[in-house]
DNA sequence: AGGCTCAGGTCGATCGCGTCCACGGAGAGT
DNA sequence: ACTCTCCGTGGACGCGATCGACCTGAGCCT
């Protein structure tokens, strides 16, 4: 992990379909290089995926929703992140410091939806209450910030 | 945005590096073709990006939380929003209905740089109070949702 | 009905990219 | 100094990206 494969991990941040040619030319290497690099950075985890950034309320999303799980006191926790993992609304979960344990954020397409998930969580075992905040809209979302190299 | 869209959104989510000749077989159409959907796509809003999703820790952002902030009966919104968009630390930013009008998610990498921004926060114009949780760890983030097609 | 127009597709060609392989130089250990 | 290893380069080749020409069906006007 030296300053060029955080150039490359910045810029696949920004942009994660530019070509290894692109990448070679911007980190000054050559293409199988720059294939190589990065072929490790995927195997080594620090690489996790690269994913199309998608207008939520074109596919039917139009409700984005903030969980705070509190759990109860016979709670598993692995159990209850078990049961988080099932259901395909939750598209974040964090474990969390203080009285709520998670704190989940969801999308579903209507507030009716939202109601039906909120009842699934209080039914789940080990979760004592939940507390919703509904986002009104999103003013951004996983914006990269940018890396400072380590002064050489 | 028929169904065919709907799919190459979804196969983009899940691997935005699929080349337009991968997209092309799996939804059945030509290469070309799938290229001007895609271009569509992106030129209408409906795609937004392609990011590589990285291991925060590994780029030096060790610490994550998430900021709740209570504007004061002076504010701005837009103001304050424009002062959260100057801090790279905030990743993301909801506008949320309820006495703490955004949420915010923010990434450094220790703790003393999160006091900093806190304190940041606290002295920005319009906002008057904050209230931050600490996420231990990320269990999952951003985990793309199917879509069910819209039954013909 | 006939024909115009347009949207959105296929096909074919060209060029650049991805990817495999053989080779080479720098640095560490013996 | 020798050699091992790591990490890079350059060349080669097949596939993909992308452009232009052409095809087809739907909708509409006359």
């Amino acid at each position: 992990m030296d300053a060029i494969d955080l150039s490359l991990v910045e810029l696949l941040r920004g942009n994660a379909r530019l070509s290894y040619a692109e990448l070679a030319r911007q980190v000054g290497l050559s293409a199988p290089a720059v294939h190589e690099r990065v072929g490790k950075l995927e195997a080594g985890g620090i690489i996790r995926a690269y994913r199309a950034e998608v207008e939520p309320e074109a596919i039917g999303l139009a409700v984005t929703a903030l969980i705070g799980i509190v759990e109860d006191s016979t709670a598993d926790t692995d159990d209850v992140l078990e049961a988080f993992r099932q259901m395909p609304e939750i598209e974040s979960c964090y474990f969390m410091a203080g009285v709520e344990s998670f704190l989940l954020k969801a999308r579903v397409g209507t507030i009716a939806e939202l109601e039906q998930l909120i009842v699934r969580l209080n039914r789940t075992p080990g979760v004592a209450s939940t507390r919703t905040g509904i986002a009104l809209s999103t003013k951004w979302e996983n914006r990269p910030q940018p890396v400072e190299l380590p002064a050489s």
